[in-house]
RNA sequence: GUCCCCAUCGUCUAGAGGCCUAGGACACCUGGUUUUCAUCCAGGCAACAGGGGUUCGACUCCCCUUGGGGAUGCCA
């Protein structure tokens, strides 16, 4: 059997590390078998996919070197590999078709405001909130009538009212989930495009995928899978539940908390390699304990039984020490004069800053100084530099969130925008421009002096931006749970 | 609430019943090398969540408790 493997990512947002850590498994596996490694994207919610989004997980996971054998712009023979021109194509629906006709799934017309009152109601009795599954008696009558009066309608899945499920698992003992644990699952929705569980499904069988790597938070809806799979009369992939990276907290890996975009990392000038090194050391180990490996020797040891189910953090720190190692271990002086021009110190880059800095220096040895922020990780501040003329320690941190909050909102990171975003929170807070401004320039450029504001926020990107701010909230003490839920409660007043 | 997964130093991990007085690494502390700093080297601190079994013998197997996490969407 030719293994294959494939990463399925979303483009709804910034690329993920938790996505190059699924596909660092996925392709250090088909390596190692000889196998091949795909790159789908599951761009089926058609309101919060864009195509940035896709074209940065692209980057990035090239950035990385985690190159895959097929994918939507490498050619293949099971394309496409983008579920939206899939469901052009008719494929989702067909099988959709095909499910209702063997009585596997049903067409369902109940309202978004039944089903939160039915699943309010379930909950409250301290059931499993699950479809009560009103439309799967519907007469024949019934679906011609709202057909013509076409009404909007989903199609579920049919699910068994008794027994048990069991998922088979590379890394674990059977898990045994009961049938009245599983939802009759939205297969195909109103607007047509198939949900992740259908499309998933469908794709993983067309193109051949043997081996599902993917997180731990997918467990229990295997069974769903599984059972389509059974429905459509396909054989199973073999299933390798990962565990999912954590926030220091151990909470799951998340931008509200750490920066979790892979691009904060290569602009943080981490080396690639070191950081799928890092990735691999964490839930998975070398025979020998070395901790430093290239993924080629990943894939020459590579033993799927290595890896551990304890989650792990993900530990900045640690990486950074990694990321060192490489630096002095792996590198010649030549390659490291290479690698920093290709990360920042190049014509392109000096082109975007040169703009900001020529009118604020008289001498070429002005400018260091006054760019330097452009090219740092995490200012160096203090409480001090933080203390903020006209505004009290309190109103400062506020501010610092509240930015926060606003930029991880925004879609788009431009300068017009984030001029207008800002301009907005200080008519919001009902404050000076300048009183809000003041917080967010020390945070951002180290200094109160510094290059327009939203022009250096737009070269420095999101992530550092995000990270800037999250770091001189830390520096003032942190938000404790308790002020945390209060800001909140008044930052949502003040309207959009 | 219901269901599922997981559990070794603060963090990443080694550990497949006797090799465990539990090993390595990050972080932290101490000392050495270095004009300084960094690197490097040497050393130190620090863990088997708790309770029951099984066994001649449990970090390792089983059960319970606790803790953490996840799922519970016309998001993936």
């Amino acid at each position: 059997m030719k293994v294959r493997t494939r990463v399925a990512p979303s483009p709804t947002g910034d690329p993920h590390v938790g996505t190059a850590y699924m596909a660092l498994f996925c392709l250090a596996f088909a390596r190692q078998h000889g196998g091949q490694f795909i790159l789908r994207i599951e761009d089926t919610d058609a309101a919060r996919s864009t195509p940035e989004s896709e074209q940065q997980i692209l980057d990035s996971l090239r950035w990385l070197g985690l190159d895959w054998d097929e994918g939507p712009d490498v050619e293949g023979p099971f394309g496409p590999y983008r579920q939206s021109e899939r469901v052009a194509q008719g494929l989702y629906q067909q099988y959709s078709d095909q499910l209702i006709e063997n009585g596997h799934a049903f067409k369902c017309y109940c309202t978004s405001e039944r089903l939160d009152e039915m699943r309010k109601a379930q909950t409250e009795k301290g059931e499993f909130a699950k479809y009560d599954g009103q439309c799967i008696h519907l007469s024949a009558a019934d679906h011609a009538e709202h057909l013509k009066s076409e009404t909007p309608f989903v199609v579920r899945m049919v699910i068994p009212t008794q027994g048990t499920c069991i998922v088979k698992d590379k890394l674990r003992d059977d898990i045994e989930i009961d049938w009245s644990q599983i939802d009759m699952q939205v297969l195909l929705k109103s607007d047509g495009n198939p949900t992740y569980h259908l499309a998933v499904v469908v794709d993983d069988h067309l193109m051949e995928i043997t081996h599902i790597i993917r997180g731990e938070e997918w467990i229990n809806s295997a069974p769903k899978h599984i059972l389509l799979h059974q429905y459509l009369g396909w054989d199973m992939p073999e299933l390798v539940h990962m565990p999912l990276l954590r926030n220091p907290d151990k909470s799951k890996l998340s931008k509200r908390k750490n920066p979790t975009s892979i691009l904060f990392y290569q602009r943080m000038g981490f080396l690639p390699e070191a950081v799928l090194n890092y990735l691999g050391m964490l839930g998975w180990s070398m025979p020998d304990g070395e901790e430093k490996f290239s993924f080629q020797e990943m894939v020459d040891s590579f033993d799927i039984d290595r890896i551990s189910l304890g989650a792990p953090v993900f530990d900045v720190d640690k990486l950074t020490w990694l990321n060192g190692r490489w630096l002095r271990e792996s590198l010649s002086d030549d390659e490291f004069a290479d690698r920093l021009v290709d990360w920042a110190y190049n014509r392109e880059n000096l082109l975007k800053v040169i703009p900001l800095i020529r009118e604020r220096v008289d001498v070429f040895t002005e400018l260091a100084g006054k760019a330097s922020f452009l090219l740092e990780g995490m200012p160096e501040l203090t409480e001090a530099d933080l203390q903020i003329k006209n505004l009290e320690p309190e109103d400062v941190l506020k501010i610092l969130q509240f930015a926060l909050w606003k930029s991880e909102a925004l879609r788009t990171w431009e300068r017009d925008l984030l001029n207008d975003l800002f301009m907005q929170l200080a008519e919001q807070m009902d404050r000076k421009v300048r009183d809000v401004l003041a917080p967010i320039f020390v945070a951002i450029a180290g200094s109160p002096v510094s290059p327009p504001l939203f022009d250096s926020m737009a070269i420095l990107g999101p992530d550092m931006c995000r990270a800037r701010l999250r770091h001189s909230i830390n520096i003032l003490g942190g938000v404790g749970k308790k002020k945390m839920k209060k800001l909140e409660k008044e930052f949502n007043a003040l309207g959009r």
